[in-house]
DNA sequence: TATTGACCTTCCCGTGACTGGAAGCCCTAT
DNA sequence: ATAGGGCTTCCAGTCACGGGAAGGTCAATA
């Protein structure tokens, strides 16, 4: 399979595959006219690294994670810390995020949206007294 | 006030001050020897772009923000728009961890995270009859 | 006066995970 | 021969900075 096929077989960009080949997460062969060559071991590799970034470990994840599947005396915890640890990061943006959204909602909610100037959010921008620490109420 | 003050005074790096003089988003003065010269307009610019980023805003949209809060005869709508259209990304952003969280946990769940090698996570990414679209049961 | 040491300047590189685009080779069909 | 599509490499850009080098400035001290 040439990288048009496999990218349509994985539904990754053929440019996201040869960046996987550039960090070595993938090394497939080159045919006699320089294309490269994959085989169902790298569409499985691909896939699975599909999966995994869709699931948003980041590439070392992905890398130590590939290395750990084809590692048959791995032990399941070494998996669970990384998936743990990646768990944990979601939380805490998760955390950021809902406190972003909380501040932002009842700003918007505040703001009349007419063609008058008068704008609760941008006073609150500018509001030297506070440090965007206020819960609406 | 030279930049370490303002960095200071603002809680933003020197760094980052420089970066928005940088990018226009504030010009501050220069003294003989070169040094910026930061003033009182310059102090509540920072502090407005500081309280802006902290809720998520892009530079650009900081940008326009501070457009708007210097232009008298703006709409206030004009201001919501800019606050709905980043709500509406934060929340696609929060969907999109919620489903990654849904998924992980359940996979993490699953792990035993002893010394064996049977690891769910590692058997999920692997699957390839599933496309990551799955609710734990 | 010379020297420290803190502060400031500009400039360039690196981050993560790609994406876009240019220049050019390969292959197939007509 | 030519047209087109697909493939190759390489370079640059994304976003919002951070690290660090090389060097100028300033206030205080020996």
């Amino acid at each position: 399979m040439n990288i048009g096929d496999v990218a349509t077989a994985s539904g990754l960009p053929a440019k996201t595959i040869r960046y996987y080949e550039d960090v070595g997460l993938i090394a497939p062969r080159r045919g006699a006219n320089g294309y490269r060559r994959f085989d169902q071991t790298d569409l499985h590799r691909l896939a699975f690294l599909g999966r995994a970034r869709s699931l948003g470990f980041s590439i070392e994840e992905c890398r130590e994670l590939m290395a750990l599947y084809g590692d048959k005396h791995r032990a399941s915890s070494d998996v669970k810390q990384i998936a743990r640890g990646h768990l944990a990061r979601i939380d805490a943006k998760l955390d950021e995020l809902r406190q972003m959204r909380a501040a932002l909602a009842d700003l918007v909610e505040a703001c009349a949206g007419d063609d008058r100037p008068d704008c609760p959010i941008l006073a609150d921008l500018a509001d030297t007294t506070t440090a965007t620490a206020r819960a609406g109420g």
